[in-house]
DNA sequence: GCTTCGGCTCGAAGCGTTTCGGGAACCGCC
DNA sequence: GGCGGTTCCCGAAACGCTTCGAGCCGAAGC
């Protein structure tokens, strides 16, 4: 195995030297430095990382920790475990990941082991064990989500509220007095579950209530049918809503598709679509649907930017919420038999 | 921070015991061994992971590569990460994800440098690059599947061909002489995809020849619409398929379900029903659907055996192919019109 | 009583890198 | 020409652990 050792060698020089100049740090001649990356290069020499961990005292391997519970969404954990990861890539690190069973006893052991030099806690919950305990840590974390008590955290997200708050500005600008909220599954609300789902909601409602606009939620379980079911029913009453909004599984909005195009109602015509806070794309359904997208690697990215700055120095605790910006695909027009200007957006 | 010498220092005993005693090598009296295993109790000693791994050479740290493709499904990814990760965990490694994007840099970047102790190379293609890197690394590797090219790898995988068969000879012994079969995309049957698909139906229909049964074969795209639509199409022709094998995305199943209740089929009365091949549960339908499934975990936890036994000894060569197995859940009857005795397993 | 063996323990040599402190050479300036 | 200040380079000290080889000692074998 060539070593730092032989670099120096073949380029003439103290492996001290050979370090500074293939670390980019120190002050070493221009000259010098690339005598010493031709010799890297001609033996191909590769840092031995166990060595520079050891020395260094960094891994440059970053924990991400994501419990699969059964009232998210696969594609939703995969997506922001993949934005970590290649959020961590773009800054020279790799990721760990840390599974549900082992959620706090994997942080500790990954933690107290130096194994990792930080930590992306995911998908947190409102209550989440693996925040108190990485308050604890002397490893920093950061939290993707926004626990119930943010004391002492760094944590960041959509702005989940105003995500809520956009698209009834926006269904109400367009002249909707009478919105259906198709929302996740009830205990997605409760308490002890990631605190998202009902930050939206409060967004939704409170504007809505500001606006003067009327909303009946629906919470379907995930699962085709029941999704379906409900969507005919929350359409079929005498004065049904003229735009849903759909914070709420893929499933979920196939089912409505399929409802709307059974009974009878065209999109955007007849009744207007807006999809929030999904990290899918809305576009590949039939019609497309507007979106205030949730993307994962805005979150991602920030984190771990935020994160490595804890690694190297001080952060300030904070709670960054981002804001959340609009994709139109047309789904969202003027509801039927009312009259006005064309909508459009603020 | 406490180190090995604060341990041995107040054992009485020198480093090199006190690490002996730790890590349960070498031979330590009893009586030492405790008092070891007390002191570092009491000192709330964890070994620095980072100086053990430049020690020892070995960092208990595993690559698994998982490439996120179009024509797969996140729930199948997710459930062989997952899976690969509890089996690591249950021999004490953790694991270290690398993303499509990086797949043949970054096994480069996590061996060369040696990150990790060994790669799991997950859903594999027929002729995959990350394979044919792997061939040339001196870090020991196993592979998820089965490339084009086995020759000098550890491969492991379910014995797809074998579930194809067996799925056909359930339906043959209940009496179905013409059976649907709904694949996957057109595209996953394409010889730069993975072998998986082409496999299972490879099974399939020879065994349905071999039984004389016919297949009819459908391959919709990963659109709840058209799934739907292709199904109609399927089971609306003069002399329909008196059973349904499905090896396909979660939608077609939903899809298949709907249009068999469309069409006043009723399962398994009318039609009989078998998934072969996927991670996700068919019980959770309505109705209940057979399964041959793919358990994910099965394939990982004998990778990572190998896997392990490779990096400490020498592991021939070879491709193990599990055996399927069947799980019933009623959706299998005999055919409408037929006499004979009640279908019954082998 | 001697040797031999095996169980137990220890000292010390790494493992390959980073990084501190210092020294040599050179510069510009008074 | 002396002197403070830079620039560039080097030696050497860690970093905390694993593991090799050797030593000691009591028990067993002759």
């Amino acid at each position: 195995m060539t070593t730092i050792h032989d670099v120096a060698r073949v380029a003439g020089v103290s492996i001290s030297t050979a370090s500074y100049a293939l670390n980019g740090k120190g002050s070493v001649a221009p000259a010098t430095r690339r005598r010493i990356q031709r010799a890297a290069e001609k033996l191909d020499y590769k840092t031995n990382a166990r060595a520079r961990a050891f020395a260094s005292g960094r891994t440059s391997i970053l924990a991400v920790t994501e419990p699969l519970r059964a009232d998210t969404f696969t594609s939703n954990h995969m997506a922001f475990v993949l934005a970590a990861a290649k959020a961590a890539r773009r800054y020279d690190y790799d990721i760990l990941l840390l599974t549900q069973e082992e959620a706090a006893g994997g942080l500790r052991r990954v933690t107290s082991g130096g194994t990792v030099d930080g930590i992306v806690i995911l998908d947190v919950l409102t209550h989440d064990e693996r925040v108190e305990l990485a308050r604890t840590l002397k490893v920093p974390s950061v939290v993707v989500g926004v626990p119930a008590d943010t004391a002492g955290l760094v944590c960041v997200d959509l702005d989940f509220v105003a995500a809520g708050r956009m698209a009834v500005q926006r269904l109400a600008q367009a002249g909707h007095r009478r919105i259906g909220f198709i929302g996740h599954p009830a205990a997605s609300y409760r308490p002890e579950a990631s605190n998202f789902p009902p930050r939206l909601r409060t967004g939704l409602t409170e504007e809505a209530g500001r606006l003067g606009v009327a909303v009946d939620t629906v919470t379907p379980e995930v699962d085709y049918r029941t999704a379906r079911r409900t969507v005919t029913e929350l359409l079929s009453v005498r004065e049904p809503p003229t735009a849903l909004v759909l914070h709420a599984h893929e499933e979920a909005h196939t089912a409505a598709l399929e409802a709307l195009a059974d009974l009878g109602r065209t999109v955007p015509d007849d009744v207007s679509l807006i999809s929030v806070a999904q990290t899918f794309d809305t576009a590949r359904f039939s019609p497309a649907i507007d979106a205030v997208p949730l993307v994962a690697e805005r979150s991602c990215e920030r984190a771990t930017e935020l994160l490595l700055a804890m690694i190297d120095g001080d952060v300030e605790p904070r709670l960054e919420l981002l804001s959340p910006f609009y994709v139109d695909h047309g789904s969202v027009r003027r509801p039927p038999g009312t009259a006005g200007p064309p909508a459009t957006p603020t």
